[in-house]
DNA sequence: GTCTATAACCCGATAGAC
DNA sequence: GTCTATCGGGTTATAGAC
């Protein structure tokens, strides 16, 4: 009836990890939110760092069905669904009053050692996001110019998001992240408009039907 | 003959903080580190967070003499200069093989409580860069359209670099940090073409001498 | 101002009964 | 699989002699 202990310590842990960062989440705190024995966690976990490790996947695996699809759902265009998702950070930002913007990029600055599979599983869910966008940004095809690296392009629109949230949470104000949008709103606007600006410009896709 | 006490302290803190974040440091490494005992370091500092404090006040004040001054030495054009001080991250980040970008991002986002004082502090030292880039922007005139804004500019400048250093520390590579640069001097290249287009475009600077 | 010793507490992890 | 009790060690901060 309950639902399996290692989902609630999971559960658990993503929520706490969120707000209070690995580091300054302890075990007890865990097991306190979990409603759950030491003995239970150190059951399914070897230690903590493996409770991270767990965090991760589940990100890393939730990255389409639960960020992607909701912030893309009734958004067709693919430029649309790059901002359909910083929007959904925006909105993350707001209903949590700046307070806490993308786990993964503040437990990406919290780590120090050199941890080699937490920073793997950091790295899968960083590249899982931005080959999301540089599909949609390949996608657009030539309403972008040629020469412009879709793939950089996803990388930038990662920066700026990661660099907006910890500029809003520090000044617990969405000016910063606004800002830091409507510029990249603005630069991929400009990529449209040259890109389009007389017929079909150097393209390296066949032309339409 | 030996510097200051509280000197030799602060320096010790400023390096760790940098290498290991503020909360794995322990108050016993600032001692070790900087050869003193527990009870000096409480004589000149109420606790662990004001010495934080006192770190992050140091930045601030070095912010020009000891950040933008180094990066500028024989740099002249403006626009130039925003691209030296992101060199300079990019240098820091090479010589450490990654592992430690910009501390004031770090501890950003290495904090979960209110703490207003360490939050004020680290947001003057955000401002305090974001201005000096503001004043580049503002100093390249009618290089750059007079519909963008100037701040925003230098706040998208800002995110580059954090979000840059975060993903080039998780996976060790320059790549990240090089393609996000590479973007904004994109970006900030289509906008000196757009605005040199013809003739002096709208502006709002008297004609020359 | 500097030193030592230690208080008071919290941490991750484990042992072992059930 | 779950529970309790606890170990061993690290934490910030303080007391009090010098």
């Amino acid at each position: 009836m309950p639902p399996d202990t290692r989902e609630r310590l999971l559960h658990a842990a993503i929520g706490l990890f969120a707000r209070k960062g690995y580091a300054s989440t302890s075990v007890a705190d865990i097991l306190d939110a979990a409603g759950v024995n030491a003995g239970s966690l150190y059951h399914f976990f070897p230690g903590k760092q493996d409770v991270l490790l767990a965090v991760l996947e589940t990100y890393r695996q939730g990255i389409d069905p639960m960020l992607l699809q909701p912030a893309w759902d009734g958004v067709a265009d693919p430029i649309e669904r790059v901002f359909a998702l910083l929007g959904h950070y925006r909105e993350y930002l707001r209903r949590t009053e700046c307070t806490y913007g993308c786990p993964i990029g503040s437990i990406a600055l919290e780590l120090h050692e050199p941890d080699p599979p937490v920073r793997a599983l950091l790295a899968a869910n960083f590249d899982g996001w931005i080959s999301a966008i540089e599909g949609c940004f390949i996608e657009a095809g030539d309403r972008l110019p040629a020469s412009v690296d879709r793939r950089a392009l996803a990388i930038f629109a990662l920066t700026t998001m990661e660099g907006g949230v910890m500029l809003s949470r520090t000044d617990r104000t969405l000016d910063a992240f606004d800002a830091a949008v409507r510029m990249l709103r603005d630069y991929v606007d400009r990529l449209q408009a040259s890109g389009s600006s007389r017929g079909t410009p150097v393209t390296l896709s066949p032309p339409g039907p």
